[in-house]
DNA sequence: CCACTTCTTAAGCCTTTCTTAAGGGCCCCA
DNA sequence: TGGGGCCCTTAAGAAAGGCTTAAGAAGTGG
């Protein structure tokens, strides 16, 4: 997981202008989705982003599905990939497969068993969640659980944890309230969200935790 | 036993679309069986969670059974592990066996052998149900009762006793409810069940035995 | 076959969490 | 000193999720 929290991000690459926008939509409800229309496009975002799952279309213009999937590969990307290809013979199975995809579907497909598969390719090779530390606390994502040196432990809620995961994730970088949104909350929600989330981490964690960037956002430790 | 309690763990290792499903159902009823398609996701799968034992295929793709298995006894897992080949070469089996494999059986193989194979292993490597203690507790699965350390004792129900000692098996690991309704319970029950029994269990032994992740599942102990 | 225990379901109530919004304080600049 | 911008704090309604209960089903032993 790139981090801890919120939707699993996907990188989709699919040409067809029709139906890539169409996956997009359905699976937006459960990850955040950028979606690549060739496979140039999905090698440069796959090589310089951190996904957790790909869908990758077999006919792809400029660079074919079974090349970026190896060409991905042997740059020791391992992130589980789904192939989609237009066909359902065995042959195409077999050549996606072994080119480094961990899952395949043909089209037509069935929107409930995509959902369902990625869902397993996420859940069987998501690593563990590593804690994260913070100053003098220690972050367990899988428990929402902060705890301090001295063993004091708080539990936080699903969004406390996940901004504080956001931020802690580079420490020193300053993100502004809109970053923070479209990654970690709602699409639609008032950037005063951000603030009463800062509010809670500091009442229950420490004043100092989250360091405010006056005019710009927030931080995280690194600010000496 | 990774689990004091109901059918041992079986992870089947077979990329045939239809003899890995085929070998699924037919063990299904003896044990609680994953089915992973490919070398790589077996690999995944045996060195992230316990199994009580291995069915695993040569010829599969993306790592081949024997490369599997390497692997998987060069990182200490020491679980049985029951090859199954497509030829019956002496060759064959000897690889096998030398790659840190406890059994083989050739396709075809006969169904009734093949459980019965898997029954020796289990059998012989299976160590006694030791006692798990949880915080000031101490669960002894054979007689399905909790002494306090005070010496107080609760009899527990079959189903009572499995998901406590479910939690406990790894303390501080957040269960989801799916999680221990698919290792521990039918495969069609509701995931309010689990609530009912976690109800047990506090109402029982005490309210805080287990915790609750909100959102997420049940966890135990690590919780200070 | 009956009595008793255990298992499973589902409904209603209660608690926690999320989101919004408004008032107050602080700081900078005119 | 006054105004404006920005941030902090609080509170409260809505939504989501968990707890508790009770009752029928299924299983077990006499």
């Amino acid at each position: 997981m790139t981090i801890a929290y919120g939707r699993p991000s996907l990188l989709l690459v699919e040409d067809d202008v029709v139906l890539g926008p169409l996956i997009a939509e359905l699976l937006e409800p459960d990850y955040r989705i950028r979606l690549a229309a060739n496979g140039q496009e999905g090698l440069h975002l796959g090589l310089t982003r951190a996904w957790d799952v790909m869908v990758i279309d077999r006919g792809l213009p400029l660079m074919d599905g079974i090349a970026l999937i190896s060409a991905l590969r042997s740059k020791g990307v391992s992130t589980p990939i789904l192939i989609l290809t237009a066909l359902g013979a065995t042959d195409e199975k077999v050549t996606g497969l072994d080119a480094g995809a961990n899952d395949y579907m043909s089209k037509p497909f069935d929107a409930g068993e995509l959902a369902a598969r990625l869902r397993a390719l996420t859940r069987t090779f998501a690593p563990a969640a590593a804690s994260v530390s913070i100053g003098d606390w220690e972050l367990d994502p899988a428990s929402r659980s902060v705890r301090s040196a001295y063993g004091a432990l708080v539990s936080l809620t699903a969004k406390e944890a996940e901004l504080l995961a956001a931020l802690a994730a580079e420490p020193g970088r300053v993100f502004t309230r809109e970053e923070l949104l479209s990654e970690h909350f709602q699409a639609g929600d008032q950037p005063g969200v951000i603030d009463t989330y800062v509010h809670h981490l500091r009442r229950k964690i420490s004043r100092t935790v989250v360091r405010t960037v006056h005019g710009v956002g927030y931080q995280i430790g690194d600010g000496a």
